[in-house]
DNA sequence: CTGTTAGCGCCTTCAA
DNA sequence: TTGAAGGCGCTAACAG
């Protein structure tokens, strides 16, 4: 185990100057400095991450406290975890990871004991246990996720909201007054996932404003009984009427001229239906976009299986990006006291000082077009 | 800050006592206990991970290095990077992400640095960079996956090879005399991911076993250019020829009866082309199963949308789980100089004696079943 | 521009 | 069954 006090002696100097060396707090002669370089790459030292925590009580660690929710996880949460890390180490911090468990156990004990300098946290809910803990424990952290309460901590997020609108209207605006919104399944909205709930308000609000009839349909997980909802909600002439059933998480929504005909665009919100939408949706014996016009909101970039259709991508790097550097700010804005330092210009800037940062909604086209309505 | 000191003085002990009711490596009267556990509770103290680490040297955190390939990267990492937090924090550790860059940096940064007392390396090629870095560093680590030097590093997988041996002599038992091994990409056989290289081994295994003709095509991203190879490769009578393009990555492969006669099955071992496999088929023009018996390798468990397909699954949890104590196992080795600590019975002896498990594959049933051949 | 020094909070040997 | 004391490796005052 080769310490700083090693290198000293090798390069004839004291400790301190070493560790300035490498801390570059204060003018260090040129000559001086080589010596201790020659010195450490000759014993290949390098410094304790402990022992500078311990002094210095700065980890250059962050948190990032993933949801695990008991069962399947979505393969965006994944995604996300490694582009935090890609932003965190282009800052210069390592990524811990906390699956917390019940009541962020797991947070709370990397807090308290001193494992992070901030958390990122991810898919936050409406209400979310996690931001009580880390307000309660003074700890610094920025959300993935808009939460109910806006002002509580920094975050960053995908205008949801306005996607859903923004679907709804181009529909609109392309011909369609009946839709189908497929939303996330009915446990994410019982759970309060921010995401869902702001997507479905969305959705309504594209309604009210196009005057086109929007059905709200939850997801589920399994393709069959996707298939089945679908079926019943998008009421197609040819159903073999399957497996029977329930008319699944159908819930009457939205108001206007559309009555009761049927839909002639679906728009699909939950991630992991994204994947196997088309199938499902042919499984019916609709065409798209001959019979069906299809928006998917809240892709993958990237993910070649959804680049067929009109969407709205997730942008995950950018939100990682700026989530870690809310995350890095709030660590640095608590170890000064409250002085936020001015160092970026533009949305960073903005965003440090209202606090959270909105990505606006694109739709980007697909290989399929926004086909009008045939009748 | 509360430390250990504050909790002696009010508790009315000293500090080491303190110490040792935390870590229990001393007799503690009750009475003593009693009024250190209140103090601590009073104070709402915790210890410092620092200060342990600098004293104790170790960190309960194990390291996990993502290969971080540029460019997309599958839902799989992310699906493991959960399941190993999991399990670390079974095993009193937490993760740290290392997506190491170039030439393992960030993994090698992590271990001079001692923030972490062991490794779990992802995404493991024949010759892999971050098994000499662990290896010169003498740093434990673990790997999922099965590099060429099988003794080099303890290690876990699921046996690609024999998965794909018996997608191919389960197919042949049904009838099927032709069929095309999908592997993944010209890239990931280039840069030696272990993975695709067993798979694609074991698919020429099965040919030679069976004497059937098994033809193997790399994957493409993009499901149109699949689409493409494959409507070349399965020889679609009513091919409207497409984007004409050059037979793509066919690579003959398999000899046996089968000659050149039209495909009756497909396998597929490109994770990121199962989710859209059965649609790129489908725009062949061939029906599934009636014309085209397709299997799948390497799902995730839960995966809704690969359900429907016979199957083996890549078990992610176990997996993890095994790599996660094969490191903690090279960790308390190295600390304890290399004597092996018998703790647990079955797989798992075994797998640290012997320094490696190898999971056979179960191949499952799909709803769609292995249809035999029509002529 | 550089050296000396005093701990950061904890664990663990030694002594009682 | 418990205390006292030293030091893990490093940083940041203070001196010069």
């Amino acid at each position: 185990m080769v310490t700083i006090r090693d290198v000293a002696r090798r390069a004839g100097v004291a400790p301190s100057t070493v560790s300035y060396v490498f801390n570059g707090s204060r003018s260090i002669s040129e000559e001086t400095r080589r010596r201790v370089q020659e010195a450490v790459d000759a014993l290949g030292y390098h410094p304790r991450a402990s022992a500078r925590t311990l002094r210095s009580s700065r980890t250059h660690v962050l948190a990032l406290a993933l949801p695990r929710a008991a069962g399947l996880q979505d393969s965006v949460d994944g995604r996300f975890a490694i582009d935090v890390s890609d932003a965190a180490n282009g800052l210069g911090y390592d990524l811990l990871l906390t699956t917390s468990q019940d009541k962020a156990e797991g947070l709370r004990r990397v807090a308290l004991s001193g494992l992070a300098d901030a958390a990122v946290l991810m898919a936050v809910d409406m209400e979310d246990a996690r931001i009580d803990v880390v307000r309660e424990l003074a700890f610094p952290a920025a959300l993935i996720g808009r939460p109910a309460d806006e002002d509580a901590l920094p975050w960053t997020d995908l205008d949801w909201e306005e996607a859903a609108a923004l679907a709804v209207r181009e529909l609109a605006a392309a011909g369609h007054r009946d839709m189908v919104y497929l939303a996330p399944g009915e446990r994410e909205v019982e759970g309060r996932r921010s995401y869902a709930l702001r997507g479905i308000a969305g959705a309504r609000r594209g309604a009210r404003t196009t005057g086109a009839a929007v059905t709200v349909v939850h997801s589920v997980a399994d393709p069959a009984r996707l298939a089945d909802r679908l079926r019943t909600v998008l009421g197609n002439p040819d159903a073999d009427a399957g497996d029977g059933g329930g008319a699944g998480g159908a819930a009457g929504a939205g108001r206007g001229d559309g009555g009761g005909a049927a839909p002639t665009a679906l728009i699909v919100q939950h991630p992991s239906a994204h994947h196997h939408i088309l199938p499902s949706v042919t499984a019916t014996g609709l065409r798209v976009p001959e019979d069906l016009a299809v928006v998917v909101i809240g892709t993958l970039p990237g993910d070649p299986a959804s680049r067929a259709l009109p969407r709205v991508e997730l942008p995950v790097e950018t939100l990682s990006f700026e989530v870690t550097w809310l995350a890095v700010a709030a660590a640095a804005r608590q170890r000064e006291g409250g002085a936020p330092s001015v160092t970026e210009p533009g949305a960073r800037l903005l965003a440090e000082s209202v606090g959270h940062l909105l990505i606006p909604p694109v739709l980007l086209p697909g290989t399929a077009p926004l086909a009008p309505p045939r009748h």
